[in-house]
RNA sequence: GCCGAAAUAGCUCAAUUGGUAGAGCAAUUGAUUUGUAAUCAAUAGGUUACGGGUUCAAUUCCUGUUUUCGGCACCA
């Protein structure tokens, strides 16, 4: 998908469009006034208050078809500038813009503004030359908007569009949102029978089926087989703790808000965890450790409950209850940069595993003024924000540091990808923490016989196993790759009363040999089982008649692949079996 | 949580200005015995998300709740 943002042309021209909406709006709506409207990866938008008007899907086709108008007009963009006076005084109706000139570089004197027929609106440009240049574009949807992205402000109109320089490119864009919205998790999970959701059970708590069950069950076997090799020792620990727990790790400060309430059980106060950081810090603490003992990696495959924003939950990938791939990585000071090091190799070996190439490292770090949510040790912060950059730059690998983004007790590496419908979501994430092994009073007793404060590590390979199911069902398209799918072999008898005996017999064999089979011996024609083992994207169909049965081999048909090999029995259990064991994509 | 939209059979969708719901697929049964993307027929399937109101009459209008969807805000 063409990134508009970066795209200079379709960038001056996508600006124009907003400014071409605006005007549009202003005809529509008189009293509207108007905000901002950038260009964004996936076109522009412009935010507005309409007042008391709210726009619905008719005013959106309203809209388009003024823009097309003015458009057709053909009036010229032109570009002044003017004094910051001159602005305020030009603009002193509409709080908005005064806000904005306000706010502009103390040093620029000038500002400037561009006009098309009736319609002026401050802008650093540059724009198209006229608003007929403006032909092959969009509006996509709407929505409110916070003021600044302020949820105290108050809520403004935000209409998004798009805008390219041919029909072509504009028609294949909206082809690609389409099939976008094919691979959605959601529709694929309840297509292939993966999860549900009910309303008894509730908001964000997904139930898996199971097909997803299966999946899951390989990822977590594969994931912990690597930690296994890596020296992760695994716990189970239960999925409440006390409040005075979260109020000994800070957490109860930082977020109870987000926490499902506490319940009272005899003189006990319990919430449901909302992670397993102080579950694994009491682990540690459980007894002495000597320098020669670290690094000590605690790994869980963990419940976890979060009461998230029910604006913000979403299939598997938003949810209240979740399993974290988590593990608790307790080092010596000296030792950071080398465990931070293994932790950025696995993650890139498991992409690698999974064939994920799209995705972008995120080194999240604290804003130095904001005092309240980070603990107030710059030297502290700047080790260990430093340390991280190192290794990542050892590794090669690139990445963009956003200011602010930190975890409370730390700085952090987190990976992002784009799923099929919405914003950039965080996979597998490292965060740096010096702060809670103190709070729980940890230790280690160094080669002096001196005790020391361990550091520790976060972290989440795969993220939560229900978010990265979900990224896992958009990436394949729901096509998974042989060691995943639920069922990897469809054995269809070409008449199954007469091949079906032998057809289970086969099933039998391979089933001892542990692969997933589905033995398709209903009372359809052939045809009709093949399209449904394709259209419910089965890695491989195995067809049996006369002639498999006579020479004992194998005829199979790969899914989204016409034609048919064969294989004597022996050779495709060996084919297959080679192709689960290397994870092939 | 906020702004908007939606909820009809297991699934995907219909139902003209209010007159107690239809189709395709799936399911079940029967016929058919099949060689690589849909064989034919019959049957069954619904308190139209849930509660309240208006009306002689509500899937349809009003209202509350829940859930879902598109964004915003949030995301340890």
């Amino acid at each position: 998908m063409i990134n508009i943002k970066e795209n200079e042309k379709l960038s001056v021209m996508n600006h124009s469009c907003a400014h071409l909406l605006a005007q549009a709006v202003k005809h529509l709506y008189p009293h509207a006034l108007f905000w901002v409207g950038p260009v964004i990866e996936e076109g522009f938008y412009y935010d507005i208050d309409l007042g008391d008007d709210v726009i619905t899907s008719l005013d959106l086709e309203r809209i388009e078809k003024e823009m097309k108008k003015i458009a057709k007009d053909g009036k010229r963009i032109v570009r002044e500038e003017i004094s910051k006076e001159e602005a305020l005084e030009r603009f002193k109706n509409d709080p908005y813009k005064i806000d904005l000139i306000s706010r502009m570089d103390e040093d620029s004197t000038v500002i400037s503004c561009y006009t098309q027929g009736d319609f002026t609106d401050l802008c650093r440009g540059p724009h198209v030359e006229s608003v007929k240049e403006l032909k092959y574009f969009k509006l996509l949807k709407f929505s409110g908007a916070y003021w600044k992205g302020d949820a105290k402000n108050k809520m403004l109109q935000r209409i998004y569009g798009v805008c390219f320089d041919n029909e072509e490119d504009l028609n294949n864009y909206l082809q690609e949102l389409e099939e976008a919205s094919m691979r959605d998790h959601r529709k694929i999970g309840k297509e292939q029978e993966i999860f549900m959701n009910h309303d008894l059970v509730g908001k964000g708590m997904p139930l898996w089926l199971p097909n997803g069950a299966i999946i899951r069950k390989q990822l977590e076997n594969y994931i912990y087989e690597k930690e296994q090799k890596m020296g992760y020792l695994h716990v189970y620990t239960p999925c409440v703790g006390t409040v005075d727990l979260y109020k000994t790790s800070g957490h109860w400060d930082h977020y109870k808000e987000n926490m499902f309430p506490s319940m009272k059980v005899d003189d006990e106060e319990f919430v449901l965890r909302p992670m397993n950081c102080p579950h694994h810090m009491l682990i540690y603490g459980n007894k002495l450790h000597s320098y020669r003992d670290l690094p000590i990696r605690i790994g869980e495959f963990a419940t976890d409950f979060r009461y998230e924003a029910s604006g913000a939950v979403k299939g598997l990938e938003r949810v209240r209850c979740m399993c974290q791939n988590d593990a608790h990585l307790f080092v010596t000071p000296e030792q950071i940069g080398e465990e931070f090091k293994k932790v950025v190799s696995l993650i890139l070996d498991v992409y690698k595993d999974f064939g994920i190439k799209n995705y972008k490292f995120r080194l999240s770090l604290r804003d130095k003024n904001d005092k309240e949510k980070y603990f107030d040790d710059d030297e502290m912060w700047d080790n260990a924000e430093n340390k991280l950059r190192e290794v990542l730059n050892d590794l090669g690998c690139t990445y963009y540091e956003a200011i602010g983004e930190a975890a409370f007790y730390g700085p952090k590496l987190d990976v992002e990808v784009k799923p099929a419908i919405g914003p950039e979501i965080t996979l597998s994430t490292c965060q740096l923490d010096f702060l809670l092994p103190r709070r729980f009073d940890l230790s280690y007793i160094d080669s002096n016989g001196e005790k020391q404060v361990p550091v520790v590590l976060h972290r989440a390979i795969f993220g939560t196993f229900d978010r990265f199911t979900a990224f896992i069902i958009e990436e394949t398209k729901g096509a998974f790759p042989l060691w995943l799918a639920p069922v990897q072999l469809t054995i269809i008898p070409v008449n199954p009363e007469v091949h079906g005996e032998y057809a289970n017999q086969l099933k039998e064999r391979l089933e001892n040999l542990k692969m997933r089979i589905n033995l398709d011996c209903r009372n359809e024609k052939l045809s009709y089982r093949m399209r449904e083992a394709q259209t419910s994207k089965v890695p491989y169909s195995i067809i049996i008649g006369d002639k498999e049965i006579e020479n004992k081999s194998v005829s199979f048909r790969k899914y989204g692949e016409q034609g048919t090999m064969t294989l004597s029995e022996e050779e495709f259990t060996k084919f297959i079996l080679d192709k689960i064991a290397n994870k092939e994509i």
